[in-house]
DNA sequence: CTGAAAGCGCTAACAG
DNA sequence: CTGTTAGCGCTTTCAG
């Protein structure tokens, strides 16, 4: 059995009161006293616990990260990444963190698991409901990669526009007129605001995409190579191609080079998210880097403003950056 | 304020025991009874509170996936699956899962968070001391992709000698005889395995490997293609070249195509992992399936079998399928 | 099969 | 600054 709260008190002559002080309050205890009940502690080799704690406090200091996708693989490289930092975050703060998929917790939303949750990270492309489901039950919100128009939360965005921004001025300086974008169905909105700032930002350049050269694909490398063997096929080929991300741009690749042509002479190559494949690829891919782990500490960081009654912005904008390689 | 068991005792007519064992053991109580308290309980939303119950019962259900290794990134495409299936698996089960890293918990060995883990599995190069440690406080333990001598502890391992005793016959199959092996310095345990497996089925097949044609490198791509560009430079150059893992392997054909040499004509390549960049390569490359999947299930089932003071193998080995791609 | 009652280890008024 | 004390919500003997 551990020691308890009784055994510090008895060996270090205080009230359990005081013990408690002394670990969850220092300040509220005088600095001899304190020392006396420490060294009980260390003697003791005690240590408050958590569960007894968190039932008398009415609170449990946990939080949780959802991961919102429907693909068979939850934990790809960039929410591994997110969920990295998050998990690094909450580590140094007090709370406990749970780590679990929507479809995971959806089967069992009234568990006792979830009923302990006091706040949460959703990643992905969660649902209003679910948001919904957890504000009725008063558990704090900050959505990360996603956003839902009408649901007031503190969301945490990477800058998807300026990232198109970035590849669309590169492949304009490069002297680039005839860009094509194959955009894959992965999360709705960030595809959503690639496509839109895509076609935004190459008309402001003034260059103009034929309804030809903007095609969509499933999520998967083949599907995207096929898509883009047809993008390279037509008489008037593209001369570089966005790829929504970085798996449909190596989908880009393999279809340049089934079509014998070369990157980055023949046809310009370029992702998104700068992904550990950029740099396995010949030509290594040209993508913007996303911050993922500034978006997993703001998202810890606002939660916890929020659990701490707090006020946070309502969206937070992480900026990107441009990693030119040897397909452009 | 949630209702609590004295409130459905009071609106069911029972005691809170009754309500409490209708709840954790149904079978304790009358069929007629216990369904006036699920009714009473529907009625009030109640819900176990797992704090009270940890508290009373003197135990968690609480147990944890820890990550031991020292790369930047810690949730890696492989550990990633891992976790996925452990997520999963502990999902059904009554157990809560913590996920963390090795360096993230020797930070707070002691902490309120670790006194409270009854099990945990540990992935990847995880030290005797962290074991020993948690076996002196009780903590049940399973080792996933790794194996510590004289540590003595159930392991789920992957079938590293089988994997690339099918690499080596695959490639002699095809005509090799000249066969290169580049490892790369990820963990310790797994490039061991690998490493001595093809040594000994290289010779097993009577295929001779010059010291020349064994290369060790850093785990990352460039190092790899530079140190296959060697490997490939030479006067006597292999006709396949084995990487230890995918990545290496990536590096591999990076090397072979700045050489100019055509894969699979020139030189085949294969890796291992069969990690999503595989298919994305062109050629898509040939590599060692490794199922983290049931890695992850069979150390939940071993450790859950741990926890209720079963016994459990204490090796066992998850087979592992060789995909044939176009790189070979 | 069910009930009464004694905790589990800690916190938070409230009093001093 | 410190002590007393009454819970937090549930489980678990021990009786009945």
């Amino acid at each position: 059995m551990n020691p308890t709260i009784y055994d510090v008190s008895r060996l270090s002559g205080v009230s359990t009161a005081t013990v408690s002080r002394a670990f969850s309050d220092p300040d509220k205890v005088r600095e001899s006293t304190r020392r006396k009940v420490f060294e009980a502690a260390e003697v003791l080799h005690y240590y408050p616990n958590a569960i007894a704690r968190a039932m008398a406090r009415q609170r449990t200091d946990k939080i949780a990260f959802l991961i919102c996708k429907k693909d068979a693989t939850i934990l790809d490289e960039f929410y591994a990444s997110i969920c990295e930092s998050i998990m690094k975050e909450s580590n140094r703060s007090d709370y406990q963190l749970v780590i679990s998929t929507a479809s995971d917790w959806n089967q069992t939303p009234n568990t006792a698991q979830s009923r302990q949750i006091e706040g949460v990270i959703l990643g992905g492309s969660a649902s209003a409901d679910l948001v919904t489901e957890f504000q009725s039950r008063n558990t704090a919100v900050v959505m990360v990669n996603n956003r839902l128009p009408g649901v007031d939360v503190p969301y945490v965005l990477s800058d998807e526009y300026g990232g198109v921004r970035l590849v669309v001025e590169h492949l304009a300086s490069r002297g680039h007129k005839n860009i094509a974008m194959l955009a894959g169905r992965f999360s709705p909105y960030i595809v959503g605001e690639r496509y839109n700032a895509f076609l935004s930002v190459t008309k402001e350049f003034g260059l103009k995409v034929s309804a030809q050269n903007v095609k969509m694909c499933d999520a998967d490398v083949e599907s995207a190579a096929q898509a883009a063997e047809e993008l390279l096929r037509q008489k008037n080929r593209p001369t570089a191609v966005f790829g929504a991300n970085d798996v449909i741009a190596a989908g880009v690749m393999k279809a340049a080079r089934r079509l014998k042509l070369r990157v980055p002479e023949d046809v310009a190559v370029v992702g998104f998210d700068d992904s550990a494949v950029c740099t396995m690829l010949e030509p290594e891919l040209t993508s913007v880097h996303i911050n993922c782990q500034r978006m997993g500490e703001l998202g810890m960081e606002h939660l916890r403003a929020l659990l701490a009654g707090e006020t946070c912005p309502s969206v937070t904008v992480v900026p990107v950056e441009l990693k030119v390689r040897g397909s452009t």
